[in-house]
DNA sequence: CGATTCTTTGAAAACAGTCAATCTGTGTGG
DNA sequence: CCACACAGATTGACTGTTTTCAAAGAATCG
C-alpha cells in the first residue's frame, strides 16, 4: 500500500531510500470500509491522511442537520481537518469513506519528525497547503459568482474522474444546490 | 507608519530591536488613495502587503464583467494574491483601496531574507497562512449552507468593524447576493 | 450646489428549493 | 433465482426566494 505513496512522492521530490524508509516506518496504513469514519466531529484531528486507494470525503453538518460536503479526496489526495490538527481543538469536520479505501496515516508527532529530518518534505507540505488555499479561494469565487449550471461544469472540469464516480446528490451537496436542481441541470446539460 | 506594524507584530511574537530594524529596513511604506490599485489582474504579485491604516479589498472579475469581492483587509490584515506570489504567474485578483490607506510592502526577495534571518517570522507567516486557509474553508461552508440572511449575520459577526464602514453593495458582492436582496435582508433584519 | 455614488423600493420574471411520487439499479437473504 | 429492501436518481407541481429592471430617494464629495 505504501508503494502508491512512494510513486507519488518520488515524482514530486527526490528522496533517497533511507529517507523513504524513515517515512514508511513512521506511517500507519489503514483499510477503511465504505461509510467508515476516520474523523468525527468533536474529536481532535491528530493525523495527516494520504489516500492511496478509493475516495474519502470531508463534510460538515449545518444547523438544520444537513450534510455539506467540504471536499472530496480520491487517490493521491491528502485530507484532514487542518484547523483541528493545528489548534488541537475539536474538529468541525467529519471525514469518511465513499468507497472501500486505503489510506496512510502519520500522526502529528511523527509528521513533525519527518519534517525536521527531511527538509524537502517540510517544503513539500508547505506547497500542498499553499495550493489548497489557492483552490479554496478559487472555489469561493465560483460559489459566489456562478449559476448552478456553471458550477456543475466547473466541477466536471476540476474533477473529471469524480463526476461519474460519486453519487449526484453528493456533488449537489458539495456545490450547495439541491439534488433535484442538479439532476435537472445535468439532464439539460446532457442535451447539448 | 511602521509603528502600527511594530505594535502588531510585537504582540504576536518577540523580536529584539535589531530584528525589528532589519524588518523595517527591508519594507516600503506606501500611501494609497481611495480607488487606487496596488495590484491589477494580469500583473504579477511581487509583494507582501500589510495594511497599517484604512481598508483594502481583493476582487475578481467574472465572465460577465461583474466584480466579485474575495476579501476585505482593514487595519492589521495582510493582503496579496498568494497564487501569483507563489507561482509568478499573472494575478487573477485586483487589489485596491476602499479608503485612503497606508500599507507596508515587502518584496518577495526581501521577505525571504527576513524569513531566513528571523525564524520566528517564518513560523509566524506559516501561522497566518494556516489561519487564512481555515477561514477560507469556513467561508465555503457558509456560502454553500446559509441563506442570504444568515450570510449577512455571519458577516456582521466576523467583521463587526466593517459592516457599517464599507458600502452595502460591496458586502453583497462579497456574499454573492445582489445588492437589492441584501438591502431588503438588512431592513427586515433591522426590524427585530 | 451639481455630480457621483450608494441605497431603497416596487413589480415581474427567473431560478432554486421543497414535497411527493415514481423509477432505477444494486445487493442481500431466503 | 427470485423477491425484497435500499440507496440513488428523476419528474411534476407548487412554493418561496432571489434576480433583474427601472425608477426614485439619500448621502457624500469636490
Amino acid at each position: 500500500m505504501f508503494e502508491v505513496f512512494e510513486k507519488y512522492i518520488t515524482e514530486k521530490i527526490t528522496l533517497n531510500s533511507a529517507e523513504l524508509q524513515r517515512i514508511k516506518a513512521l506511517c500507519t496504513p489503514k483499510r477503511v470500509r465504505k461509510r467508515q469514519y476516520i474523523l468525527q466531529e468533536g474529536d481532535v484531528c491528530y493525523n495527516n491522511c494520504f489516500v492511496a486507494k478509493g475516495c474519502m470525503r470531508a463534510y460538515r453538518v449545518g444547523d438544520d442537520g444537513t450534510e455539506h460536503i467540504i471536499r472530496f479526496a480520491p487517490e493521491h489526495w491528502w485530507i484532514s481537518d487542518r484547523e483541528s490538527y493545528n489548534t488541537g481543538l475539536p474538529a468541525k469536520l467529519n471525514i469518511d469513506a465513499l468507497e472501500d479505501s486505503e489510506v496512510l496515516l502519520w500522526t502529528k508527532d511523527n509528521y513533525n519528525l519527518i519534517s525536521d529530518e527531511i527538509p524537502q518534505m517540510a517544503i513539500f507540505t508547505q506547497r500542498i497547503l499553499a495550493k489548497s488555499f489557492d483552490s479554496a479561494q478559487q472555489r469561493i469565487f465560483e460559489t459566489i459568482s456562478q449559476t448552478a449550471e456553471e458550477k456543475y461544469e466547473s466541477f466536471i472540469k476540476k474533477h473529471p474522474d469524480l463526476y461519474r464516480r460519486v453519487p449526484l446528490h453528493m456533488i449537489a451537496s458539495y456545490l450547495g444546490v439541491s439534488r433535484e436542481t442538479l439532476s435537472r441541470v445535468r439532464s439539460q446539460y446532457a442535451h447539448k
